[in-house]
DNA sequence: CAGGCGACTTGACCTAGATCAAAGAGCCGA
DNA sequence: TCGGCTCTTTGATCTAGGTCAAGTCGCCTG
């Protein structure tokens, strides 16, 4: 399956226009990027780019989920960070990237030339200092996620990360009541530092204590809202979701 | 002990203008800086900033060291990164931080009002391409961390932060024989996401191994650079360090 | 110079989560 | 409709690292 972008050309329709790089930029400037962009798509599963390989582009993802991760050499992998719409990949003056980065749905990339896109950095202010914003975000949830995997119980963990998914699909607009994981009970246990049985056995235990619900071993249910925040080892106050 | 700046109100001067935000800044640009900022000190031990705090001013540590950490309701603590010179504290756009800011050693900042740097941030190019690169480089280091925190073993742990002091520590100019650990044996626990006991044991390991050799409790040298790399469970080629 | 205190080490024991192994449960292609 | 995938669950067992409890060491203060 291949998303198609529609008016593939038009930034000002682009589903990530406000959210990526390029959301501070005015007509003239995003005239600019609309010259240098071009579009490339990964089925689910297909790695994007290797830890250590030459980058050719820097990207933004326009559609689906990307990974990033390492692996040790033994195998033991750890993800470092979930990719989502308008989230960046690559680092304007590094040649290389530190992470495999890999498709885990079906992914569509907005990207541009590495070396002019570095000279624009420069050159427009509006696109630094978005950049600057979005990586102290990705920064401050990165740190977040070393709470977690430095002192989070496989519990905790798996309850923040059913948070972090709830979280993610809350909709003032209507409630939605199904979640979908949007990984396999493996790259959950990568993301959260855990082996996929443990994964697998606190789910479960969430389920048979009437906190979660499966529909199926996709989707989920919130049965107990409280009792998952509580669950999560933060701070209890809770705080709404939507 | 209180460290004094030299040639207080000169930026040219100061010890980490090359490398804080104001790295890329010219000479008119250091000048609004210059009638910008003030200086705070804490002694060691001391809060900085409390997690949720108001943020009244953004800064830069100047001398010191600072920790960021965070810690459960129930006293575990996680610490999520350490602040050397040129380290700012605080995210432009936000009126509060995320993570407890404490002075590990004596500590001078060199701050800015929030409001006046945040117009500035907008205004001059150069700060925001600079707090790019190096929020885009904190944000590489967290990740690196978080495979230390979600996989690696104890030893490993310890053995990738002995080397992380160690690389501190390299001089080209003259080698470096003894170094100091800048942390208690708890704080790298909380650094680590282990417990004191682990730390203390794993450290003991270590020099029984004749890996490294103690000179007294906080100072240790390195007796086999090889095995400590290999310890560290990262890719095997070493990197060589100066 | 004793005594007390904080930082560290060491030992004995325990447990959360890893590891190893064996079933299910869907799903796809022949 | 049947095998043969992959993904997931569940069980039995093991172990790295946590927990609890004494020490030890160095240092400061009276």
């Amino acid at each position: 399956m291949t998303f198609i972008i529609n008016d593939r050309d038009k930034c000002g329709s682009c589903p990530i226009r406000h959210r990526a790089v390029c959301a501070r930029c005015d007509d003239d400037e995003l005239e600019i990027l609309e010259g240098m962009k071009s579009y490339t798509s990964y089925d689910a599963g297909q790695p994007i780019i290797w830890r250590g390989d030459h980058l050719t582009h820097l990207s933004s993802v326009v559609q689906g989920t990307a990974s990033l991760s390492r692996t040790l050499e033994d195998g033991r992998t750890q993800m470092v960070g979930l990719l989502l719409p308008s989230d960046f990949i690559g680092r304007p003056g590094r040649e290389t990237v530190d992470f495999d980065v890999t498709a885990v749905t079906d992914v569509t990339l907005c990207r541009f030339q590495r070396p002019a896109f570095e000279e624009l950095v420069t050159r427009v202010p509006h696109i630094s200092q978005r950049m600057m914003e979005m990586a102290l975000d990705e920064l401050n949830a990165a740190r977040e996620w070393m709470v977690l995997l430095g002192r989070k119980t496989a519990r905790e963990k798996i309850a923040t990360f059913l948070e972090m998914v709830v979280r993610r699909d809350a909709n003032p607009a209507q409630q939605v009541l199904d979640h979908t994981l949007p990984l396999s009970r493996e790259q959950i246990a990568n993301f959260l530092g855990l082996t996929l049985e443990t994964v697998s056995r606190q789910l479960t235990a969430l389920k048979r204590e009437g906190v979660i619900e499966y529909v199926d071993r996709r989707q989920f249910r919130i049965a107990d809202l409280n009792a998952l925040f509580l669950a999560s080892g933060d701070d209890a106050d809770g705080g709404v979701i939507i």
